[in-house]
DNA sequence: ATTATTATTCGGTTTATCCGATATAGATAA
DNA sequence: TTATCTATATCGGATAAACCGAATAATAAT
């Protein structure tokens, strides 16, 4: 390996300012110095990287080709740069869910982490499902807990705990009284879900499959807290995961329907980069995860 | 970036080899060479990456938890040494595709694309989709060509053609004559498929929803010639994409099975990194790509 | 105790990196 | 055209890094 990150940082620079002067400036050294970092790339590989006209560089092919490969490498060697200097602290982990699982689960093991390791830094990145994958792939994640389904190469999904969606109402609703919500009674009635593209919408379409289009859905929002408070309003029937109604449940502010035809189950699942080394915060994360998973 | 790619290779020999003299010798340098260079990596982060007891060195639990991620860094660094070293060629290209696709076809691209490119150093590189997947993720192809679905982070799916698989027997067989096969009749019969875990068996899967656990699946092969020789020699119905049929029908050595009732069409797709550069050649692929799209 | 093995340290050489100054080339305006 | 501005390339020299070989120190095995 005989080219350096700094030779990939001037011609990086470079490529993105258009001119050398700008590019040495943005490294913080002289025009002198990037010009010879660059031509000691360039002459190593006895390529060239940039046309030159008179006093222009302008990126050529190779060059063009080469730039989102060098950005990658780039941006990896940033991160492993942060982990040097910020990964020595014991107990360090850093933790992505989806918003249903970091707002309602997440939020309790973390405490429960805590006690374990009082001194720990602990991270909790609420995230959806592809942003937590392309996190945990470059690294910058330790652990993903994602509700999704997610098929990645260099990542690992282990099946965690099942989850299911409930169907709920405002206390006192005629369908709280019901046995059994048939289909026929579910399209005449008004819907408040989550948006489109979260894990437990998917879930809800899937759900649903067969009379989805006949649904009326009224409002889609973003935050859970939200639909409960729009269902108790009045405004529809509401759609979540059974682990945001606990509480609601219990103090009665919220009513369960019953569903019996349709399977709103669904798999929680714990993500991890292939070659993860397993730390020891991270070992007590999954102990944790897996206690979970037996007791609920 | 004040660490150097050398750095991490002295690092990861060392604790691959647990011991700094094999790992000097791998990297055909001098043990005290490698001693500073870990030293130089330790210090500028002031970080311990193994534990010093007596004579031997040991690997601790930051260097653990950082090897993963300074291998992925080093195995990236690597093939952008290569695109370096090798890129420079005009029209060079490197596709994926799956079998199907490759081998019916890829190949016939192919062959227009030298016309174009006479000097063109292309490789096509036929296997599964998440291997291509992996491949195009590290820039290690240009293109890709599946059937399969995915979603990947870093990858960008671009809906290319449909196919649609076709159930075919031999020439004579009682089905062919029919104009609609029943469930029933598609239950009463043996089958030759591909394997599990193939984009073709599982589109097959897919068209088979209800009734795939009661078919009865005799022979399931690796390779599309081996199934058609398999259904002439009457060991039963076959299952596979229409391009790969299209000879065997015109030829009639094999005839085509109607089945109304059931949905074999699939997507196929090209899937390229996000960041990629469309370089001459890759461009001229894809409007050969186009231009097969609309011209069958 | 001796030997073999291994990491570290030290001196010295080679190589790389970087800066400042200077040379050069193209664009722009008088 | 000539002067000027701006940008890249190059040269000399200082500094730092990388490296080797040899010596040293520490340990495990004999």
């Amino acid at each position: 390996m005989r080219y350096t990150l700094r030779q990939l940082e001037v011609f990086l620079a470079t490529a993105r300012h258009g001119t050398l002067s700008q590019a040495a400036e943005s490294l913080a050294m002289s025009q002198s110095a990037a010009s010879s970092a660059l031509r000691d790339l360039e002459s190593q590989f006895e390529v060239l990287l940039f046309e030159r006209v008179g006093k222009r560089l302008k990126i050529n092919e190779l060059g063009q080709y080469l730039q989102p490969q060098a950005e990658a490498l780039l941006e990896r060697a940033r991160e492993l740069e942060e982990s040097l200097a910020l990964g020595g602290a014991p107990g360090h982990l850093r933790v992505g869910a989806t918003l249903t699982i970091g707002n309602y689960l997440a939020v309790g093991m973390l405490a429960r982490f805590r006690e374990d390791f009082p001194h720990a830094d602990v991270s909790l990145n609420v995230a959806n499902t592809s942003s937590i994958a392309e996190q945990l792939a470059r690294f910058e994640l330790d652990v993903g807990m994602i509700e999704g389904e997610l098929s990645h190469p260099d990542l690992e999904i282990t099946p965690w705990r099942e989850d299911e969606l409930v169907v709920f109402a405002p206390p006192g609703h005629p369908y709280t009284q019901l046995a059994a919500v048939s289909d026929e009674q579910l399209r005449n009635t008004t819907w408040v879900v989550r948006e489109p593209g979260s894990g437990t919408r998917q879930a809800f379409d899937r759900a649903m499959a067969g009379i989805l289009p006949e649904l009326d859905i009224s409002l889609e929002l973003q935050h859970t807290e939200a639909i409960k408070r729009a269902v108790e309003a009045g405004l529809g029937l509401g759609c979540l995961s059974r682990i945001c109604l606990h509480e609601a449940f219990r103090r009665g502010s919220l009513q369960p329907v019953a569903v019996p035809g349709r399977d709103f189950r669904r798999q929680l699942s714990i993500v991890m980069h292939r070659q993860k080394y397993r730390s020891a915060g991270l070992r007590a994360w999954l102990a944790l995860c897996a206690e979970q998973r037996s007791g609920s």
